[in-house]
DNA sequence: TTAAATGCAAAAAGTTTGCACACGC
DNA sequence: GCGTGTGCAAACTTTTTGCATTTAA
């Protein structure tokens, strides 16, 4: 992989990040520092970063897809009203990682089982004070 | 609601396919029956319908939305190749009942956890064929 | 030098919406 | 008759792609 300065800068960008953006949201991060970066080249680094294992993609249900600088393992929460997402710095859960555990009484209909994805739902700080006003 | 033609033959299509459609495969069902239907129509039936609570909206990620005809709770399996859904008989994991369990050694950030979303992965028997070609 | 990466614009794919008309209750 | 639901077309959102040009190694 051909180290450019979009590429530097929008890891840069992912890294510095707390929150998991959106391809949008970091494409006009990015904007503010190389004003002529397509959209697409977002997309594509985004894409290839995660492929090899640099960054995370993180395919929440629905809406768009949000990525994640850190690449190792780890929890996330959604927020059911606001879509934000959040580290969950939980231990993985030890009864899912043996996959025997769920298949106890029934059979996995011929799937050949490779994983689960596990992912948490709440209500983020922002989103209950909004509720009680 | 008011019970219009569409109405129901969708959801007699819906709960007559034990695969988990999505719109557009369940729209060409509809419509060899109410060949003047629009898609929009089977849009909005399938969002007010889960929203009552008689189907189920699946939101698997990354793709497109599919309904289940069944509105009780259980669980999915995805096929990691060509991500199609299938039910899988097991039951629910209890550990993940309580969110106690989950909370051991770290907070929720703040978040009021409300539930959680679990969905498995893996090869289906169609696509373990292909793969063995 | 040359294969990979970029910018731009257009296309694709999935979903939603505005509006006039139809129809269940 | 009223108000919800429908069909149609157009808009919208997110993501991908074709192509000519640029650039890192």
């Amino acid at each position: 992989m051909r180290m450019t300065s979009q590429r530097e800068i929008i890891l840069e960008e992912l890294k510095n990040t707390d929150t998991h953006p959106t391809v949008d949201e970091l494409y006009f991060k990015v904007k503010k520092r190389l004003p002529r970066i397509s959209l697409a080249t977002v997309y594509r680094n985004l894409e290839k970063m995660s492929e090899l294992g640099i960054i995370q993609k993180i395919e929440t249900v629905g809406s768009q897809m949000r990525f994640d600088g850190n690449p190792e393992f780890h929890y996330h929460i959604r927020c059911i009203y606001c879509g934000k997402i959040d580290d969950l710095p939980i231990r993985p859960i030890e009864s899912l990682k043996d996959s025997r555990n769920v298949s106890l009484d029934g059979d996995l209909k011929n799937y050949k089982l490779v994983g689960f994805k596990l992912e948490f739902l709440g209500v983020c700080p922002e989103c209950q004070n909004k509720q009680k006003q």
